[in-house]
DNA sequence: ACAAAAGTGTTTGGAGTACACCCATGA
DNA sequence: TCATGGGTGTACTCCAAACACTTTTGT
């Protein structure tokens, strides 16, 4: 329950928390709840909070993925701010913020980053008063969301792509510990768009020294099962 | 001179302006003058404002460059936000923003921009209250800048440097209008910290559908002169 | 004539791409 | 035994990098 002293209500961030279900790439948002009129209206939003007086970005970033999901060392970027002065406009998102916040808010700036998690790992996404889910990226075009997170979400997407682009390691942040080639070429070419080859891809995979072998197969597939590989940090 | 229900205290842009003298990157600062004391302190800032309250960050950004420089449509480039809640700590710079601003500042996140611009462009830096100069990004590092800015620039230049090597034809945004192919080659290894050979780099360059080569060569070198090009927006 | 930079081709190695078959496993 | 994906090698193309000499012009 913010207070004006302890909360800067005029500077928030919002996190685009991406996960890969071995399929699709998923971004986790928020369910909202408005009482409008004596009607529930439902919707999502992104997770996000306007920021503490004395907190830094990154930590006000940090402290609502923590909250979401109890992790720590989750890997953040801040990408882009919005702060088109429409962006808290429509009236059922300023009856959410005054009746969330308590707080009279006016023209919000927010300050985006990207997350990148395992979605295996087990979160706790319904607390007493908030419930998340795991939304495909595609879906989110034909969804209406809160505020401008349409577009934030849409930046985020295009902001990640190109970042596991030039920094292909960051893919193993959205695998779990141990994985398959197979699960990092499909992340890859979802990520990327792209439709790879396996031989070509398993030749480039070959060449990476941070990946290692072993003696572990995956289970409970219904064909031969593939081998197991974590990712090890630091270059020889 | 600023008044407290058009601007929005709490949130500003700064601007990393770069251009290219033909040797040297180069960033545009702002001479800043703080009577502390009675004793006059010099030093440099980068050219920023806080916005507007009714201003998108893009337009405040564009309005802080045209007042400073009297030009539009400047590549600007949104890059990163500053919200260390200490940042707008020293007591220099607190004294400096209540007296330009003429208001009460507490805490101020900025949105950082990085603008590419002509350096041949003849600009009026020197208006009654503000004189700005181009200074050489290396030599920065041995300056004290105001508030956060010589990180705010250090992040700048990484930003532009990834940036010119994915979007290659910005680079044209910081070259004259007709240019030699030398001039681009400095340029270019400039910004890549690298040496380029000089027949490769034609060799590239040849195969720039967007480079037109004009019937004119450069004047008043001591030397061979060398063919002019320009750059043609819009591959066939 | 000399100093200074312009301009110009060829060779080589490595990376990316295209492509097809046998293998191991669970049902 | 069959269905399903796992795992493997070769040939070709293209791009990047290395490398040195002649030409033009101003002084």
């Amino acid at each position: 329950m913010p207070n004006s002293t302890l909360y800067n209500p005029h500077v928030s961030v919002d996190c685009v928390v991406f996960g890969f279900d071995g399929e699709k790439l998923k971004v986790l948002l928020i369910e909202r709840s408005i009482n409008e009129q004596n009607e529930l209206y439902n919707d999502k939003k992104l997770p996000g909070s306007i920021i503490l007086n004395d907190e830094n970005l990154d930590d006000a970033a940090s402290r609502v993925l923590n909250e979401l999901t109890g992790l720590k060392n989750i890997y953040l970027s801040q990408y882009k701010s919005f702060g088109n002065p429409n962006r808290t406009n429509n009236p059922r998102d300023i009856l959410w913020l005054e009746n969330t916040t308590h707080l009279k808010i006016g023209r919000i700036v927010t300050v985006a980053y990207v997350a990148l998690i395992k979605i295996d790992r087990k979160i706790v996404f319904n607390t007493e008063d908030t419930s998340a889910n795991w939304y495909d990226v595609n879906e989110i075009n034909n969804m209406q969301l809160a505020f401008d997170h349409n577009q934030i979400i849409e930046n985020g997407l295009q902001h990640i792509r190109h970042r596991l682009d030039v920094e292909p390691h960051l893919l193993f942040e959205l695998l779990p510990r141990k994985f398959t080639i197979s699960q990092l070429r499909i992340l890859h070419d979802v990520v990327h768009q792209t439709r790879s080859d396996v031989r070509n891809f398993q030749k480039k995979v070959a060449q990476m020294s941070n990946l290692v072998m072993l003696d572990e197969v995956e289970e409970g597939v219904p064909h031969r099962a593939a081998r197991l590989y974590k990712y090890k940090k630091k270059a020889p």
